[in-house]
DNA sequence: GGGACTTGCCTGAAA
DNA sequence: GGCAAGTCCC
C-alpha cells in the first residue's frame, strides 16, 4: 500500500521526508504524531532507503512498540519484517543476550524485577548489617536505581557518596553487583547500564550496531532517561540518522529518572539538525484546546508553542462541585449514563483520577450505578503470587543460578521446608559459592536435617530436572512443571474461592503461553540481520523463537499490565492520569481536582514539582476529544480521615468563560441522604468551624493558590445559567443522578434498562444473591431498613451490612 | 512450621 | 482505611 503523503499537513510532512541526519519533532499533543513517525519509516521502506534491519524504532511501553508494529504492518505489510520496534529495554535484552558472555553473564541471564529485587536487598542488608528501620530497603533501592540510570557504576558511587545514607548505599550497591552477577540475573536499571557499558567498552560490537541500525527513531523522547540518552548516542554516531520526538510538556515522569535536558539540548548534541513543531491539533474541540494551553501556560520552564485547532469550540468544561467523594463518584456515574444516552460508547469514555486510592470510591459508585468499566494498572496480573511461583519454576529451569526464584518455591506448595532448613541451605551456599540449587542438592545428604525434609527438598529438584531434560512444546513444559511442582493440586484442596481464582489465573497464564507461541511464530527469525558477535554477513541470527522457555520468560519479565488491556466489550475506562498519556477518549473526567490531591501535596512547595503536576494537568486535559469534566469535593477521605481541601490551582488557571460550574446543592446533587451521614463527621485538617458548621478549605494547603469553595463560588466560578449554590435544595429533590423510589429507596443510575452484566441496583429483597468485596458471594436473607442480613458462602456466617455503605452488588 | 496478630506504610509506574 | 510485611506464639 502506497502511504499518501498529501494527507499530512505541512510540517507533518517535512518531518516525513526528511530521513537524513538529525531531527528533533516537537509534537504537541495530539498533533498526528505516530502518524507522522509510522509514515516516516514507511517512506524510508518505499524509497528502499533502508532494509527493514536497518531501522530501530523505539519506544517506552510495549504498547506503543506494538501499536506501531501494526499501523505499519498496515502502510507496508510484511516489510515490516526484521525492523526493531521495541521498547529500550527489549532493545537492551537483545543486545546483550547476543553477547552476554562479555560482561560476565550467559544467555539465559534472569531479569529480576521489583519484587525480586527487593527480597535480594534485604537478603544483602541483612548480611551487612544495615537495620532497615534505619535505612529503608525503599530509600537504598531509588538511591542505586537512580545510579545505574545516570550510569554510575559502583566504584563511582563509592567515592561520590559521603551521606550516611549514600554510604550504606555504596555498600549494598558494591554486593549488589556481585550477587546479581553470580545469580546470571539483572535488574530492569542493569539492562541499560550494561547495555550501554557492553557498547562503550566493546568497540566491535558497537561498530556493528553503529553500521547496522541506518535510521534510529526514539519516540516519547522526553521520558528518556541519562543511560537511554547514552545508548541513543552510541548507536546513532555512525550514520547520524536520528530522530527523536517528544514533547516537553507532557513530560511527567521525572521523579523515575527522565532527564528534560535530553530532549531540550537535542539541538547543541546535533548542531545540524532540523527542528519540527507539530502545533495543529487534531483532537480536542477548541474550548478544550484552549483550557490546555491556559493552564499550560503557567509553566515558565519550557519550550513556547501555539497549539492550534480547525475544529469549533464545542462544550464548555463541566466543573462539578462535590459535597465528597461519594457524591462526586455518584454524579460521573449519572453524567456517564446521560452520555451514553445521548447515543456515546462507554468505550469512548474514561475517568481519571490522581492517585490510584481514588478507584476505590469511583468503582464503588459505578458499580451502584450499573455502569460497566474496566481498570487499568491496579492489581498486576503477572504480580499475582500464583504466576510469580510458575514464572520462578520456569525461571530457574533456565538458569538454575537463581536464588531468588529457588528460595522462593523451594516450599510451595508446601513441601514441610521452613526457615531454618532455607536459611540453613542458604548459607552454605553463600560459604561455598555455590548456587542455592547446587547446596540444595548437597542438603540432601545432610545428616542435620530431618529426613522427611530432605526427602521435599529433592521432590523439589526432581520438578526443575526433569523439566530441564523435557522435549515438548512450550506449553508441555509448562503444563508439566505446574503438574509436577502440584501448584495446581494443592490449591484445589484449599477448596476456596480465593485458591479457585487462583487456580483460573494459572489457566488464564497458559493462555498467555500460547499467545506468545502465537505471535512468535519462527519464521520472523529469519529476518534478522546477524548481530555483533556472529560472523558478519553469517547466518541470520533467530531471535524469541515461538518455542523457547527462555525467550517467554523473557517476553513475561519486559511486558506489564499495559499490554493486556482487553478491549473486549463496552466498558469506561478507570486509570491514573499517568496512565492515560498517549491515549484519548470522546469524553473524560477528572476527579479530585483538588490541592494535596492534584496538585499532590508532595509536590506543591517545590517549583519543579509543580510544574510537572501543571503538565500531568495538561496531560488529562488533553486526552479529550469533546467534552471534559473536572470535579472536586468538599470533603474527602484519604487514607480514613477527612479533608477540606481548596479547588485546585489547576481549575482556577482555566479561564472562566471556558467553564461552566454545577454542584454542592444543585440538582446534581440531592436526594440520597449520604449528605445526613457525611455530615455528621469531623473534617479534619482545620480547627476552624466556619458559620452553619461547614469548613471550606482551611486545611492543609493554606496559602496555596487554589481557592477555597466559597471563594470559587463567591468570584463566579459559577457561570451563567448554573444552578445557584446552597439553594436549599439538599434532601429529597429528585436528580438525574439517583432516583428515589416509592419506597424511599434509591436506585443509583439513571439509565434503568442500560443492559449491562452484574447490573447493580442498590435495592435488595431477601434472597437476592449478592458479591461482597471481601467475604463473597452470599444470599439476602433479611432487609431491614437500610440493614442486609447476609450469609455467606465461604464462611456460612450472616453478617449485618448498611447497604448503601458495603461494597457489595447484587448478582445473577 | 505455620497460623494469628501487630506494625508500618501510603503519588505516580514502564521495563 | 487497607494491605503487606514482620513478629509473635503455639
Amino acid at each position: 500500500m502506497a502511504i499518501d503523503i498529501d494527507t499530512l499537513n505541512d510540517p507533518q510532512r517535512e518531518a516525513v521526508v526528511t530521513t537524513e541526519g538529525p531531527l528533533l519533532v516537537l509534537a504537541g499533543a495530539g498533533s498526528g504524531k505516530t502518524r507522522v513517525l509510522t509514515y516516516r519509516i514507511a517512506n524510508i521502506i518505499e524509497r528502499d532507503l533502508a532494509a527493514p534491519w536497518e531501522i530501530l524504532a523505539i519506544t517506552f511501553t510495549n504498547k506503543a512498540a506494538a501499536e506501531m508494529r501494526e499501523r505499519l504492518g498496515q502502510l507496508v505489510g510484511g516489510r515490516s519484517r526484521g525492523m526493531w520496534v521495541s521498547t529500550f529495554h527489549s532493545m537492551c535484552g537483545r543486545i546483550l543476550r547476543a553477547d552476554a558472555e562479555r560482561l560476565g553473564f550467559t544467555k539465559g541471564f534472569t531479569i529480576y524485577d521489583t519484587d525480586d529485587l527487593k527480597r535480594l536487598y534485604k537478603d544483602i542488608m541483612a548480611s551487612l548489617n544495615i537495620d532497615p528501620k534505619r535505612f529503608p530497603v525503599n530509600a537504598l533501592m531509588n538511591r542505586i536505581s537512580q545510579a545505574k540510570n545516570d550510569l554510575v557504576v559502583p566504584a563511582d558511587f563509592e567515592a561520590s557518596a559521603t551521606d550516611p545514607v549514600g554510604k550504606q548505599a555504596a555498600r549494598v550497591y558494591t554486593r549488589l553487583q556481585e550477587r546479581l552477577r553470580a545469580a546470571n540475573a539483572m535488574d530492569f536499571d542493569d539492562m541499560l547500564l550494561y547495555g550501554y557499558l557492553l557498547l562503550k567498552h566493546h568497540e566491535d560490537v558497537r561498530a556493528a550496531y553503529q553500521q547496522r541500525f541506518r535510521y534510529i527513531m526514539v519516540d516519547e523522547y522526553q521520558d528518556t532517561n541519562r543511560a537511554q540518552y547514552a545508548i541513543t548516542q552510541l548507536l546513532a554516531a555512525g550514520h547520524r540518522n536520528i530522530m527523536v520526538v517528544g514533547d516537553d510538556d507532557q513530560s511527567i515522569y521525572s521523579w523515575r529518572g527522565a532527564d528534560l535536558r535530553n530532549i531540550l539540548e537535542f539541538e547543541s548534541d546535533y548542531p545540524e539538525a532540523r527542528v519540527v513543531k507539530l502545533e495543529q491539533n487534531y483532537r480536542s474541540v477548541g474550548n478544550i484546546l484552549a483550557a490546555a494551553n491556559a493552564v499550560i501556560a503557567n509553566n515558565r520552564h519550557r519550550k513556547e508553542k501555539r497549539l492550534f485547532t480547525a475544529s469549533g469550540d464545542g462544550d464548555k468544561i463541566s466543573v462539578y462541585l462535590a459535597a465528597d467523594e461519594r457524591d462526586e463518584g455518584r454524579w460521573i456515574a449519572g453524567e456517564i449514563e446521560k452520555r451514553r444516552a445521548d447515543g456515546l460508547s462507554y468505550n469512548n469514555m474514561a475517568v481519571f483520577y490522581r492517585t490510584n486510592a481514588q478507584s476505590r470510591m469511583l468503582e464503588d459508585m459505578l458499580l451502584r450505578a450499573g455502569v460497566p468499566y474496566r481498570i487499568v494498572g491496579g492489581t498486576k496480573f503477572f504480580d499475582r503470587a500464583e504466576i510469580r511461583d510458575v514464572m520462578a519454576y520456569l525461571t530457574l529451569v533456565v538458569n538454575p543460578a537463581d536464588d531468588i526464584a529457588a528460595k522462593r518455591v523451594i516450599n510451595v506448595p508446601r513441601r514441610g521446608i521452613g526457615k531454618a532448613t532455607i536459611e540453613r541451605i542458604d548459607q552454605f551456599g553463600l560459604e561455598m559459592s555455590m548456587p542455592f540449587l547446587t547446596a540444595a542438592e548437597l542438603a540432601i545428604v545432610d545428616e542435620e536435617i530431618r529426613p522427611a525434609t530432605r526427602r521435599a527438598v529433592g521432590e523439589f529438584l526432581q520438578v526443575i530436572k526433569d523439566a530441564q531434560s523435557y522435549g515438548g512444546n512450550l506449553r508441555k513444559i509448562i503444563e508439566m512443571v505446574i503438574d509436577k511442582a502440584g501448584l495446581i493440586r494443592a490449591l484445589e484442596d484449599e477448596a476456596t474461592d480465593e485458591a479457585r481464582g487462583r487456580i483460573e489465573n494459572i489457566q488464564e497464564f497458559l493462555g498467555v503461553v500460547d499467545e506468545f507461541t502465537e505471535t512468535h511464530d519462527v519464521e520472523d527469525a529469519d529476518y534478522a540481520a546477524p548481530t555483533a558477535g556472529e560472523d558478519a554477513g553469517g547466518e541470520p541470527v533467530r531471535v524469541l523463537r515461538g518455542d523457547s522457555l527462555a525467550d517467554f520468560i523473557e517476553w513475561v519479565r519486559l511486558r506489564t499490565d499495559m499490554d493486556m488491556v482487553a478491549e473486549d466489550g463496552q466498558a469506561v475506562t478507570l486509570m491514573t492520569v499517568h496512565s492515560s498519556k498517549g491515549l484519548e477518549f470522546d469524553c473524560v473526567w477528572v476527579a479530585g481536582m483538588e490541592e494535596t490531591l492534584f496538585p499532590h501535596m508532595n509536590s506543591v512547595g517545590d517549583a519543579a514539582s509543580v510544574e510537572e503536576e501543571r503538565r500531568l494537568a495538561y496531560v488529562a486535559i488533553t486526552r479529550a476529544r469533546k467534552k471534559l469534566y473536572l470535579t472536586c469535593a468538599q470533603q474527602r477521605q484519604i487514607f480514613g480521615q477527612t479533608h477540606a481541601n481548596p479547588v485546585s490551582r489547576f481549575i482556577g488557571e482555566i479561564p472562566g468563560e471556558l467553564r461552566q460550574t454545577t454542584g454542592l446543592g444543585s440538582a446534581g446533587f440531592s436526594g440520597t441522604g449520604w449528605e445526613k451521614r457525611g455530615s455528621r463527621r469531623g473534617i479534619a485538617g482545620s480547627g476552624t468551624e466556619a458559620g452553619e458548621g461547614r469548613v471550606f478549605g482551611r486545611s492543609s494547603a493554606s496559602g496555596s493558590r487554589g481557592r477555597s469553595f466559597e471563594e470559587f463560588r463567591a468570584s463566579g466560578g459559577l457561570g451563567r445559567g448554573e444552578r445557584g449554590a446552597g439553594a436549599g435544595s439538599r434532601g429529597g429533590t429528585r436528580s438525574a443522578a439517583s432516583v428515589t423510589d416509592g419506597a424511599g429507596r434509591v436506585r443509583a443510575g439513571a439509565n434503568p434498562n442500560a443492559g449491562k452484566k452484574a447490573a447493580a441496583q442498590a435495592t435488595f429483597a431477601a434472597g437476592d444473591a449478592v458479591d461482597h468485596k471481601t467475604f463473597g458471594r452470599g444470599t439476602v436473607v433479611k432487609v431491614d431498613g437500610d440493614t442486609l442480613h447476609i450469609k455467606f458462602a465461604k464462611t456460612g456466617q450472616t453478617k449485618k451490612l448498611l447497604k448503601d455503605y458495603a461494597p457489595i452488588v447484587k448478582i445473577g
